[in-house]
DNA sequence: TCTTTTTATGCACGTTTGTGCCTCCTTTTA
DNA sequence: TAAAAGGAGGCACAAACGTGCATAAAAAGA
């Protein structure tokens, strides 16, 4: 691989991920720890990145997690992210809720990719700021702030009007018996609403979700048309696989 | 987590929860207390937060970013947010749209503060995240990145149902003969009814605003119930000053 | 194509940085 | 005023860094 192709996919990376830590950038490459700490050193030089002590950071706001518990580690749910990226088509409509696994997919989000967003959520329509060939729609509401969607009547009725190709679906608990479920009532209302304008459905779920359940209910899983998790235990794939559901780990 | 990421995060948090315990960051970013104390000391010793026992304080403008942690323009607007701070009242329905100078205003407000906000702009509604008595309702539309404002015909429709007490607009163009104007006719038409729904109007404008002008004008200066300046330039004074309009610098 | 020159890479080795733990001291709280 | 919590400084260890040097890989020239 040439300096300068290494360095490209060095900034793809980067750009990315957000950050990179040099030892792993150096396995991912398979070169010296050394050719790395020059790479990145030539970069930042550039200004194209900022280099900090073992690794790199993006030029450009930070993320913006608004999890007050930053227990579930963001590496877990950038890999999450990456797989969907795939998944996105050029000029898709696509309806995003709330969540931060939803949030480090966006932060994925080629910047020149082309689409139609839409989202009830505020951070969601803040982390798609720079993509100048995305088109977002904002669906206003009663701010809850607990997962910084908008909710209420008015959320609902304006999805009435609406259809889209994708809805990726902030799961908070999934269950093979129960379905996906979440606490609170008007959280529910609107994603069922949402489920029922979208031609398919996306979920990610870290393994803390799996097999959990809340009080409102969703929607059955074999409504969803790709479920991705972290983790290949086949038990779980088993359970939740159907012909119905796509299942990515 | 790398260092200066988790500094960053430092920052971030401070900035939205106002204080900050060193216990508690080292669960939260599970790192030993040893380490968040030396991370505070040195976020304290570049002047970015207050050190006191226990853990920290936020200092003013909030910064997160460290490529806009040196912006001068960031004192001045905070500064007119602080003169703004009194004329809020409680349980005032408050709309507010887009711009940096509003949104330094929102980072002011006290924590416990009970109101009911009503915006159109992310940033604004991300930023009363941590505002427990704030109801927050945002106005949805299509997002106009520039301004990160929503914008369009959703959003003067919705608005025509809703009244509130006090309009802060975010001005970037402000000309005693010409009056407030934009430089776009959807942000304009937006503003437009806004104003017409408020009982009263109040707008910031930083000296480098006042006396320019753009394509579409959105209302004449005397509209304005209260107009706060940093300048305290006696000509613009009596050039803008009327008996309407409450003049604040 | 072959040789020469330039550039890039990996390794060795001493240095620096970041972190957790420990001890002793200071501040806060009951 | 005593107990508890928080803080400062030192120590140790691992990981990351920089530098010089030998060698490999490209690039340039013949």
């Amino acid at each position: 691989m040439l300096k300068r192709e290494r360095q490209d996919k060095i900034l793809q990376i980067i750009n990315e991920e957000h950050k990179i830590i040099a030892s792993d950038l150096s396995k991912r490459l398979s070169v010296s720890e050394d050719t790395i700490r020059r790479d990145l050193k030539e970069l930042d030089n550039q200004g194209l990145i900022k280099r900090v002590h073992s690794g790199a950071l993006r030029i450009g706001p930070p993320i913006v997690d608004f999890s007050v518990r930053e227990n579930i580690s963001n590496e877990i749910k950038m890999k999450l992210g990456k797989k969907v990226i795939d998944i996105l088509k050029e000029d898709m409509v696509i309806l995003i809720d709330g969540g931060t696994t939803n949030l480090h997919l966006v932060y994925q989000i080629p910047l020149d990719f082309k689409a139609s967003i839409i989202t009830n959520s505020p951070p969601i329509a803040m982390a798609l700021r720079n993509h100048k060939n995305i088109e977002v729609i904002m669906i206003g509401g009663t701010l809850f702030k607990q997962s910084m969607v908008n909710l209420g009547i008015d959320t609902v009725e304006y999805l009435n009007n609406m259809r889209c190709d994708l809805y990726i679906m902030g799961i908070y608990n999934i269950n093979p018996q129960i379905g996906i479920s979440v606490p609170t009532l008007s959280e529910a209302s609107v994603k069922r609403k949402m489920v029922s304008i979208s031609s398919e459905i996306l979920g990610m779920v870290t393994s803390d979700k799996l097999d959990t359940a809340s009080n409102h209910i969703v929607c059955p899983v074999n409504k969803l048309t790709y479920l991705i998790t972290e983790n290949i235990n086949s038990d779980l794939k088993s359970t939740y696989n159907s012909e119905e559901v796509i299942f990515i780990d």
